[in-house]
DNA sequence: TTCCCGATTTACT
DNA sequence: GTAAATCGGGAAA
């Protein structure tokens, strides 16, 4: 199964030959899907933010912390890291670099494009609006991500992401992190990512991004 | 083993 | 706008 999108799959050479700044804009425009219980979801990323490893202090793996937890992201580029953030949601992170360099990428917010009735039903909805996915929380309940995903490679066919828009490099927005207040002089950092004038496109024809 | 707290969302007022 | 919900990770003991 999946033959047709099987080639289209964004590779794993694109995870582990860039720098984790340009990955993270070079997110911007892909989609990222999933399939469970065969059913397919997925949407256009438009916001991520990048985490730099053993030199980032708003990073998991800061100083090279290696845990339990963090073990996936020292993993080779181009898997799933999921963790739980406020006992209640399930963050979505692409792993990037070569093994042993524990950066990643947080995925903050999507816009649905594939199986919008599952994720309404995931997400308790019954109607289409920005929050069904315009939270790192709530893109991973409309997708089905759950912590037991973590490790996932992005190349399965659990979780893979495909190449989408071309984005104009002006017209991505670069602001400091959410809800990392603690990294001290790493906090103002301009390292999320997103697309300009997202709402206006939000639910609209999406080729107009560009 | 205990304790503190957070890459947040939602439901209120 | 403000606050409650909720639980696993990590550090200390």
């Amino acid at each position: 199964m999946g033959t047709k999108t099987q080639k289209k799959k964004t590779p794993l050479n694109f995870y582990r030959h860039s720098e984790v700044l340009q990955i993270g804009k070079d997110l911007l425009g892909q989609t990222l899907f999933t399939r469970f219980d065969g059913k397919l979801t997925g949407g256009m990323i438009i916001e991520t933010e990048s985490y730099m490893g053993a030199e980032d202090k708003a990073c998991h793996a800061y100083g090279n912390r290696k845990t339990q937890r963090t073990r996936v992201m020292f993993e080779n580029g181009g898997v799933a890291y999921v963790y739980l953030c406020y006992g209640i949601h399930h963050l979505f992170n692409i792993v990037t670099h070569k093994a042993g360099i524990p950066h990643a990428i947080l995925v903050r917010a999507i816009s649905p494009t594939h199986g919008i009735e599952t994720m309404l039903k995931r997400r308790k909805k019954t109607k289409l609006s920005p929050s069904l996915t315009n939270g790192p929380g709530t893109v991973t309940q409309a997708l089905g991500i759950h912590t037991r995903h973590s490790g996932v490679s992005l190349i399965s066919d659990q979780i893979w992401l495909e190449k989408g828009l071309e984005i104009n490099p002006d017209h991505i927005l670069c602001s400091p992190r959410i809800g990392v207040a603690y990294a001290e002089e790493h906090a103002l950092l301009p390292w999320r990512f997103h697309l300009a004038d997202r709402h206006k496109n939000w639910f609209e024809n999406n080729s107009s991004i560009t």
